[in-house]
DNA sequence: ATTTAATGTCGAACCGGTTCGATTGTCAAG
DNA sequence: CTTGACAATCGAACCGGTTCGACATTAAAT
């Protein structure tokens, strides 16, 4: 593979005069320059990138870092990687995934050894001992979620807090009264996952605000989790005409579970919650939801971490906002008395 | 940031014996060793990877190339990507992810810039440029999929074909006979994709086994399309128990269209095909599919290219077999008279 | 005519590890 | 007492671009 050197040769130049005429950073006479390019096409040369990384000690990747999702199947989707990719791509950088539990020293580790050149950091918490450190030795990084203390750092998310509001406000106007809610689960609020507690600040703004009868039952983050999560709830709450839950996948199990009780969606319940706009609308019913607009937050965090390599931007902080799309699975408070449901009969 | 050469002064010793006592390429006195390490330890040394890679030509970094999708949705799931990581990780490399329609030059500036070290290429095509330049320069390669020469290619595949062989199989075991077939379209088998090719000779193969009254539609691979051609296919042939559809997510449409039209999935019709795990397992009902192994073909593939580079084995050719997985789409073929069809009761 | 400025080019140092050949020291075999 | 083999270490070259300071040439300003 042909050098820079050797295109100098060729062209009668110094190897300097080359990399000037490539980078345009020192005037070059038209006559020099025709030179070079036809040295440069008669050579095959494409520069090696490794010398430019040496020289500059950059490696012109970004790293995207997420922890493995809890189940095999938990990520609805991950579409966001090649979007990602090809923005990233777009100003002139790669993207390097990594995945798995990822200590703080070996998330060090990628800057120091040049690795990467900054970070995306995806699944934040609460109390997040990563992000203390890089913002600590100032690594360029950009957060999708939020962590406790956000001073001065960059960070992408969405409104969860707002959305779970959003979420009881419409069934109340659906005239909904008795709702069961899929509440995380203890393990995650221990975690303390940003989004954890953004939901569970939704939803407590949700009872103050709204006068409704709801039951309660933890669920984990699973289809078989939902379900039986689903079965509790309408064995002790047989009332329900709406359910609730923040944890994408689980909604399949609720819908699994409602027909498995003969209960039809959204004629007899309605379900709506936080999802990724995939799973919303590849389900039968599909569903009601605040779609989390995850692809759109990794892009604008692609853009943002650019920027600050660039460094033509100050820390910043953008929290799409939260909207509830309507689909199939919701619908006004039955009238009906329920006769057709055995299990009111009684009533 | 410290270097190897600061190391080395302060251990009192050449930076070639702190490199030697890092990679343990030669053999190096217990004292020097113990000066070295408190060395490192004391600076806080990290080496960089920047200098190794400019030395070694290799930047230890595999790309994954994967076009987009038709539409944007179109990816069932994307889990092979972190799957991907992990397995490249484990050996000591990065996953880097390309996406877009990357015309061939500048798959081959990935290797040219030393970008990658090796690729991982998907979707590959039946007569794939990509693979020829690729195969031709005799770059390190994994396809995932087939193309029509694959002589000297290392590659992963699913047995697509026998996979629809046995769909229809598993459909004339369960005694239906009019059977409609959602068709990959034309568009797609021009394009030939390998899997489409691969696609069609199972059919074709199926429809001279099995005395099968088949009707056909063409489908995209879209939920719109899956229900445009479900519908199109009730209409034209309203008798069939069965559909079959190859193209994952369209099933979601089909599943959507029966539903639509009155037929229960799956006791007035089956629904069967190829499709990824999650989409089959997700949906309500579960569909009875060959699931394909996409994760597995990946971590395959990531571990053949790893191979490849260490130079340890040859080319390799991995096609994992197909096989049906019952769930809860597929049924016997209905033994009423389809009475509770309103379009069937004149019969 | 002389200073000043701008343009074009060169050479060398540099980025940070890696590796080869040479050198020195030590111990055992001849 | 040599000679040989082996262990431990050093110095220098190298990987392939980038960039700074110096220098020469030419053009514009005084």
């Amino acid at each position: 593979m042909a050098t820079i050197r050797d295109v100098a040769r060729r062209a009668g130049v110094a190897p300097s005069t080359v990399s000037y005429a490539l980078s345009g950073k020192r005037s070059i006479s038209e006559d020099a320059r025709k030179r070079i390019l036809a040295a440069i096409t008669e050579l095959d040369f494409t520069p090696s990138v490794l010398g430019r990384q040496l020289a500059h000690s950059r490696s012109n990747m970004i790293g995207l870092v997420f922890p493995v999702p809890e189940t095999e199947l938990a990520w609805e989707t991950l579409d966001f990687l090649p979007t990602a990719a090809a923005t990233l791509n777009k100003h002139g950088y790669g993207l390097s995934v990594f995945t798995g539990p990822m200590a703080p020293r070996q998330i060090l580790k990628l800057y120091r050894e040049n690795t990467v050149d900054g970070l995306i950091l995806m699944q934040v918490q609460t109390h997040d001992d990563r992000v203390e450190i890089l913002r600590d030795k100032g690594y360029p990084l950009v957060c999708i979620g939020r962590c406790a203390n956000t001073a001065g750092l960059t960070l992408v998310d969405y409104a969860t807090d707002d959305a779970l509001f959003q979420v009881f406000a419409y069934l109340v106007h659906l005239g909904h009264k008795h709702v069961g809610y899929l509440d995380l689960p203890h393990q995650k609020h221990k975690e303390k996952l940003g989004y954890a507690r953004l939901v569970e600040l939704g939803y407590q703004r949700a009872c103050k605000a709204f006068d409704l009868q709801i039951v309660c039952e933890e669920s984990g983050g699973t289809i078989e989790e939902g379900f039986r999560a689903t079965t509790i709830l309408l064995r002790q709450q047989p009332h329900i005409t709406a359910i609730v839950t923040a944890y994408g996948i689980a909604a399949i199990g609720v819908l699994r579970a409602l027909r498995h009780h003969q209960r039809r969606v959204p004629e007899d319940c309605s379900l709506i919650g936080i999802s990724r706009l995939n799973l919303a609308s590849w389900s039968s019913p599909q569903l009601t939801s605040c779609d989390v607009p995850l692809n759109e937050m990794v892009r604008i965090g692609a853009e943002l971490i650019v920027k600050q390599l660039v460094g033509e931007c100050a820390a910043q902080q953008v929290i799409l906002p939260a909207k509830v799309i309507c689909r199939e699975s919701t619908a006004p408070v039955p009238l009906s008395d329920g006769a057709h449901l055995p299990w009111l009969a009684g009533d």
